[in-house]
DNA sequence: TCTCCTATATACTCACCGGTATATTGATTA
DNA sequence: TAATCAATATACCGGTGAGTATATAGGAGA
């Protein structure tokens, strides 16, 4: 219970330090995947985004490692909504489709946010070759979900018997692509679009006999 | 008609000599092509890529203007396959789904090719302004081709009424992946991949009724 | 109060790399 | 044969940017 005395006091209990300091953290990685999705990776400084917020390199440096850890860090965060979205759809009721569905809708979501952008938009190439394993690992763990998902699907008979390694590739690249094309500020909210392409992805293009 | 006079001669024709210039040309750039689809256009220098064919750096920038000009010339390349790929594949006989088809598996094998590769791996960021509006520019011709021939498709009842744009989107997305993650001397032959994909995108998931 | 830790800045180093100036060689042409 | 041009090399310049050494100021704890 907080005691009534609400005036604001200047000194900060550690609770509130380490608060405080994960804030600037959360500040730093924001700016930083900001300009990296929109520059590229090399070519924004840790200069640039530490005059963004204000503040200078060694700043940055303060609360993370190296340039590499910033970027790992942000793929990181969007790796972890990708999982959480294979994971918590994958938990919820009905056939496998409906589940593979629900699960590719919210991966089409997490496309169009920033650090979900970030993950499509970083190559292994960017990363040294402990980062780049890293990346890989969880990136095969989230295919896996979603070729489960499948093979739950076919054994129900709610998807079409088809090549379960082929189909996640498929799917997975078809949603990556707003990543790379989508602006935040366009015209088509980010729902709609990963409506319309589940639905394209789910039902095919030939007319149903 | 040549001379019977076998004998190749030490001295070149006017004609030799620009083949052979072409030929270097043309060398230096799959040098190139392969070494931004490996590491990163910012991380490759043009040393490595000299050193890669025994020459020096110079010699690069005597067959092409600069660094950028490289890169553009690779992902024209790749352009102009997809260009052709679209375009023969439509003037072929058939429905509008048969057309697209076609396009779409030539398409995922243009994505399995060096140039090919190096078009979705090299964001406009990479490109300086006028490369980067030249770039949209092909890109979106391409989009059209593809728009156009799901509309004919929609048109004879080939294609389900699915809303174009964005299926466009998500065909060219998923077909486009393979050049994130297709390893030249993986196992598959790019072939079956291509036609595994265009499978899944004509038919889709669920089973047909 | 003295010391230590945290947060921050300024100013620097060092390596890398795009691009160029200049030299050399050998073939082409006048 | 002299002048020119194409092809190539070596050696350099200049900018940029990652990362660091060092200083400072102020709060926290003994």
């Amino acid at each position: 219970m907080p005691l009534p005395n609400a005036a604001p006091s200047p000194f900060r209990s550690r609770e509130e330090r380490e608060r405080d300091r994960e804030e600037k953290r959360e500040a730093v990685l924001r700016a930083a995947v900001r300009m990296f999705n929109a520059r590229g990776f090399h070519a924004t400084s840790l200069d640039d985004v530490a005059a963004s917020l204000g503040i200078s390199k060694p700043t940055i440096y303060h609360y993370l490692g190296n340039k590499e850890q910033v970027l790992i860090e942000c793929v990181t965060r969007g790796l972890e909504l990708l999982s959480a979205a294979a994971d918590t759809a994958r938990a919820q009721p009905g056939d496998g489709l409906a589940r593979l569905r629900s699960v590719l809708r919210s991966y089409a979501l997490v496309m169009m946010d920033d650090f979900g952008r970030c993950v499509v938009r970083t190559g292994d190439e960017f990363l040294s070759s402990e980062g780049a394993a890293l990346f890989r690992a969880r990136k095969r763990a989230i295919d896996l979900s979603i070729r489960a998902l499948i093979e739950d699907g076919i054994a129900d008979g709610s998807i079409a018997p088809v090549d379960v390694r082929m189909t996640a590739f498929t799917l997975a690249g078809a949603l990556n692509w707003p990543g790379r094309w989508h602006a935040p500020d366009g015209p088509l909210p980010p729902s709609e679009i990963a409506d319309a392409m589940v639905d394209i992805l789910i039902g095919g293009l030939a007319p149903r006999a």
